[in-house]
DNA sequence: ATAACTGTAATAAAAAATATTACAATTTAA
DNA sequence: TTAAATTGTAATATTTTTTATTACAGTTAT
């Protein structure tokens, strides 16, 4: 999927958070990212999936925070979203019979699984809360 | 520009220093890594322009490391590729009116910076020379 | 019962990436 | 000195990915 999946992914909790544990509607959230709902309806599935937020159907009804923003952080947001390699997918299919060709791909792989370990140490040390609070 | 702009020059990069200073051809390279020889000579074109290789036009003509291997840091390659952020690109515009889309792409340039380092930090420990030898 | 939502699928539109074609300019070498 | 091989580069087309739109069944509050 997209690249622009984690500051969607971001904005949205951001939000969520501010509205401090009351349940927004994906229309509201659309409107401050400014993306289609049903866009953000999906991202929505993917965070209740990963048990970040938690939905309620029906009139009123919308998404709110299932923990508390000092225990969500970036690193998991990020690993939540992610699902291909931030260095470039390896889905291209090099040419068997060249010696280089025929074994990149396993080389990237690894390369970019440390890189990108980096990374997500990196975005752990912060949460929602800290990121949150930039907003004050 | 692509997300597979990393793997491709890097994958340029290691035919090169394979051919041990000799010169290869676009056709050769576009053939191993199975993409079209334009956007080798396109990505060759970057490359050249941040000192990595150099080119001789004409009858066998081609492209070679303009320096050695061990002196190309990986990391300084991710550099010369990049374009936009690894999180994701920051060109979408949220709603002004929003207190928080107001303000959040302003956060979200400063994390992807921080997160990036530590990402290109990584890479930085690598020089091609290292990444070659795993081809043996 | 009605209105305001979510969940989800199907389709369309837009954007981005990649491939293709073409050809002038350069260089080698027969 | 001409032909062949190659780069550099632009223009265009195709494919893939992303995003938006439409539609509607199901849920819940009032």
């Amino acid at each position: 999927m997209s690249s622009s999946r984690f500051p969607i992914s971001l904005h949205i909790l951001t939000l969520l958070n501010e509205a401090k544990g009351g349940v927004v509607s994906s229309e509201y959230l659309a409107g401050s990212i400014n993306i289609n709902p049903v866009l953000v309806r999906k991202e929505i599935m993917n965070l209740r999936k990963h048990g970040f937020v938690d939905s309620k159907e029906g009139k009123g009804g919308g998404s709110f925070l299932a923990k508390n923003a000092s225990d969500i952080n970036l690193g998991d947001v990020y690993k939540a979203v992610r699902s291909n390699h931030v260095l470039g997918q390896s889905k291209n299919e090099p040419n068997p019979k060249c010696p280089v060709g025929r074994q990149i791909n396993q080389h990237l792989d690894s390369l970019y699984s440390d890189a990108e370990n980096a990374l997500i140490d990196n975005l752990s040390k912060q949460t929602l809360a800290d990121f949150a609070l930039k907003f004050e």
